[in-house]
DNA sequence: GTTAAGGCCATACC
DNA sequence: ACCGGTATGGCCTTAAC
């Protein structure tokens, strides 16, 4: 038979020492359907150079004698081929070494440490990845299944007890075309726990919610007065589990979506299942969750795809959010405009009968909250899936260098590459140890007021570079050849060098110039015609383009080069420097410049003449690389560093004509400053943008003091935030917020890596010098200490702005300073 | 005991 | 371990007096 099918979940599993994978989809009458399918698995061993037929020969035969014998499995070597394929863009011999069970490839692959081998690769490659890349069962495309259906007795009767509604032993997988019309809309559902303890499995799990749109739920065992639709009464703990399992079975939903569900959610549920003795049975061949080792934990079941969509966001969507932290709550707020259900949280022995019904609905708000992200997010994770060629599962955990990998893992068969090995511990050592290369060119901005700027910018710089002088590792040549792309000279382990590379099309820069070139046309698609898709698509290239030069120089990468990402930054430096000169010889006064832009004084010239310069500059520029208009600016402010007397880098506000503010760097985009300040700081910039002058600006300064003197501050506006970035134990410096965090975990609370701690500093004995010794937490008893807030926060945060029109420090402060005496 | 340099630390820019 | 280097600035630690 025939089916019309979309992939979405992917396992393997061994049946009589062989390996298979089950696909789970939906075909396009929405039935749930597994696909049974097998590859012949397989490794490569690259031959070296000139190796005779004759010794070809005798080699094959002698790998095809190696034998492993595993715990209830033997592996033979099934066949060899002798096949013409291409290593790091070199034409090389090789040997395909089919082999019984894919997981034995390693322990083959150790046995043939013959001489007439080179190398041995793509033994490293995951099963998964092999199999998408074998099959062409590609994630979430439309495909036509044909096949056989599985019986009962097949597979070790795989089929018994497993919830689908087909069953197909593959045959034929083609890939339908046009696929991309045919919409699919995956079953989400989302859930929730509370549970009495942080600590996982430590306390009893009290609710779980889940919601699917049409579906909602609480499901508690306590006991309360409380009484709605949703709310649904259990026995105790393990039968609240059992229904958590079997409404989920009933619901049948695609994905299972948590937020930080790798973390907490699915790790308790699973704890506490074991505590209980039951199972937890979620998987759709009644499995429990299973959890791969990782620097997180990754929660998978079988059948149906479990997002923590906390860390997909993460990875693809943070640079893009203005919130402080990546809470549901903050996330929520920004992106959908609404927030959690005040709600007080404390064990559930102390919550008196009237509020477990806001306890239930807090519990619930939490999993539509998180439905809704996940609708929100379904188009960028369906393209970044398809774009990769990776499962879901994977591509919502996978980090940035990861998914730029896999992309590269999936697409080297059309260049006939074999893949370059995972880097293994004393290599991934070595290149952690290696010196920095230098990085970009920050121009050195001179301090002070700019009127009519214009801001130019290269669009995908380092990309466009790596495309345009063929920047990889299987492009570097040993030395300098006729007609080769030769590098700036650059500094390297404290060596001046240059590097050299092939002009040769080669697979790394041939991608990204694919990548770039499809973004570009996505761009343009979607400026004429927007739709949330195209938007999704092309933001998943744009991504996966400007992370590949960080790809580069990852210590983790197959493809790692430091003499390609070197060089990189070489051009970089070198077109912006530049592009720097030409702005000032065309008569613009350059005022800064950071890595790829320049920013420039527009004097008597029109924004036409600007344009045209503009248009010149790119007629000069090599390759794909492009300068584009990134906005021109009413104003500009640039200040002096705190210390000493020069324009500080990375620090400067703008404002366009229609008056929309641009603030880099400035303590008002600080996490780690409280409130006030950053409130302050922001008005006083918007006021001198606005208004060419510093008057205004200066009155509201004098207000703010006198507010902080009077302690008319209010306690939210002066909290200091600052992320706990490892356990307390592993500060060798201790430092006011690892304090505030000690303090929380005396009283109590939970206190985990990765936490914004908030604290204020307070007035303490005369005794007490050092900050941290003033500390205190948010609901501590103590008034704020006016000296401190006056010095280390109103003041710094104003003094370097007001300085630019002559108010000097030691006047805001000499001012000052006699009436901060009487305190 | 005081002070200044250096280091640790968090955060931002691109 | 999960993309790179450049840069600012606060506060603590430590060396030198």
């Amino acid at each position: 038979m025939q089916i019309s099918f979309i992939p979405f979940d992917y396992s393997s599993f061994d049946w009589q020492g062989r390996n298979y994978v089950a696909v789970i989809g939906r075909d396009d009458k929405g039935k749930r359907a597994c696909i049974v399918d097998s590859f012949e698995p397989y490794f490569w061993a690259v031959l070296k150079d000139g190796v005779s037929s004759k010794k070809t020969d005798e080699l094959q035969k002698k790998i095809e004698k190696i034998k492993v014998e595993m715990p209830g499995r033997t592996t033979v070597v099934e066949k060899t081929e002798l096949c013409k394929k291409k290593f790091l863009g070199n034409d090389v011999q090789a040997i395909k070494v089919f082999i019984t069970n894919y997981k034995d490839a390693h322990a083959v692959a150790d046995k043939m440490g013959f001489p007439e081998i080179e190398a041995r690769r793509e033994y490293d490659i995951s099963f998964i990845t092999r199999y998408i890349i074998e099959r062409k069962l590609i994630p979430l495309s439309w495909h036509k299944i044909s096949g056989e259906l599985v019986g009962a007795n097949d597979f070790g009767g795989i089929e018994t007890g497993l919830d689908v509604d087909i069953c197909l032993k593959a045959e034929k997988i083609e890939i339908q075309e046009k696929s991309d019309d045919k919409k699919f809309s995956p079953k989400i559902m989302a859930y929730d726990i509370e549970a009495d303890e942080f600590e996982i499995g430590k306390g009893e799990i009290v609710m779980i919610s889940m919601f699917s749109g049409n579906f909602k739920k609480v499901l508690t065992w306590k006991k309360s007065p409380a009484k709605t639709d949703y709310i649904e009464y259990c026995k105790d703990e393990a039968d609240m589990l059992e229904k958590f399992a079997g409404h989920i079975k009933k619901e049948s939903p695609d994905l299972l979506v948590g937020y930080f569900s790798d973390g907490f959610d699915l790790p308790y549920l699973r704890a506490r299942a074991e505590h209980n003795r039951v199972k937890l049975a979620l998987g759709l061949d009644g499995s429990q969750p299973t959890f791969a080792r990782g620097r997180i934990p990754s929660g998978k079941i079988f059948g149906i795809v479990h997002v923590d969509l906390l860390r997909f966001i993460e990875t693809v969507y943070s640079q893009y959010l203005q919130s402080e932290t990546l809470s549901l709550n903050e996330v929520a707020t920004e992106l959908l405009g609404e927030s959690k259900k005040n709600f007080e949280f404390k064990h559930s022995r102390k919550i008196k009968e009237h509020e477990w019904k806001d306890y239930f609905e807090y519990n619930l708000q939490d999993s539509v909250l998180t439905y809704k992200l996940a609708e929100k997010f379904w188009y960028d994770m369906l393209e970044f899936s398809k774009i990769i060629q990776e499962p879901l599962f994977d591509i919502t955990r996978d980090g940035m260098s990861q998914l730029v990998e896999n992309h590269l893992l999936h697409n080297l068969d059309r260049f006939n590459e074999i893949a370059e090995k995972r880097p293994l511990h004393d290599e991934i050592e070595h290149r952690r140890g290696r010196e920095k290369y230098e990085g970009a060119f920050v121009f050195q901005p001179t301090p002070g007021l700019y009127e009519n700027l214009a801001f130019f910018d290269f669009t995908g710089m380092h990309s466009s570079i790596i495309i345009s002088f063929n920047l990889s590792k299987s492009t570097l040549l040993d030395k300098k050849e006729k007609n080769c792309y030769e590098s700036p000279e650059l500094e390297l382990e404290g060596k001046k060098t240059r590097f050299y590379f092939s002009k040769k099309e080669a697979f790394f820069p041939a991608l990204l110039k694919e990548i770039f070139e499809i973004r570009k046309g996505y761009k343009k698609e979607l400026k004429e015609n927007p739709d949330p898709i195209k938007k999704a698509r092309s933001n998943a290239y744009k991504l996966l383009a400007n992370a590949s030069y960080g790809y580069l120089g990852f210590f983790g990468a197959r493809y790692y080069s430091v003499e390609a990402a070197a060089s990189t930054l070489a051009f970089v430096r070198k077109y912006n420097k530049e592009i720097i000169d030409k702005v000032n010889k065309a008569g613009y006064p350059v005022i800064y410049a950071d890595t790829d832009s320049v920013a420039f004084s527009l004097g008597k010239k029109t924004k036409t003449e600007a344009l045209e310069l503009l248009k010149k500059l790119n007629s000069e520029l090599p390759g794909i690389m492009e300068l584009e208009l990134e906005d021109f600016y009413k104003r500009g402010i640039w200040v002096t560093k705190r210390t000493g007397e020069f324009g500080a880098k990375k620090k400067y506000a703008l404002i366009t004509e229609k008056g929309k503010l641009k603030i880099r760097g400035f303590e008002t985009v600080r996490r780690d400053w409280c409130r006030l300040a950053r409130e302050l700081q922001n008005q006083v910039l918007h006021k001198i943008l606005t208004e060419g002058n510093e008057k205004s600006a200066l009155e509201y300064v004098k207000n703010v003091i006198k507010k902080v003197k009077d302690r008319k501050a209010d306690k939210k506006e002066i909290l200091i935030r600052t992320q706990l970035k490892k356990p307390i134990s592993e500060y060798k410096s201790i430092t006011p917020h690892v304090i505030a965090a000690k303090k929380m975990e005396e009283a109590g609370m939970p206190v985990d890596v990765g936490m914004l701690i908030e604290y204020f500093i307070a007035e303490t004995h005369e005794t007490k010098k050092l900050v941290r010794e003033k500390v205190k937490l948010p609901d501590e008893k103590g008034e704020y200490n006016i000296k401190y807030y006056l010095e280390h926060q109103i003041v710094p945060a104003v003094e370097n702005i007001l300085e630019v029109f002559g108010i000097s420090k030691d006047e805001l402060l000499g001012k000052e300073q006699k009436k901060l005496g009487e305190f």
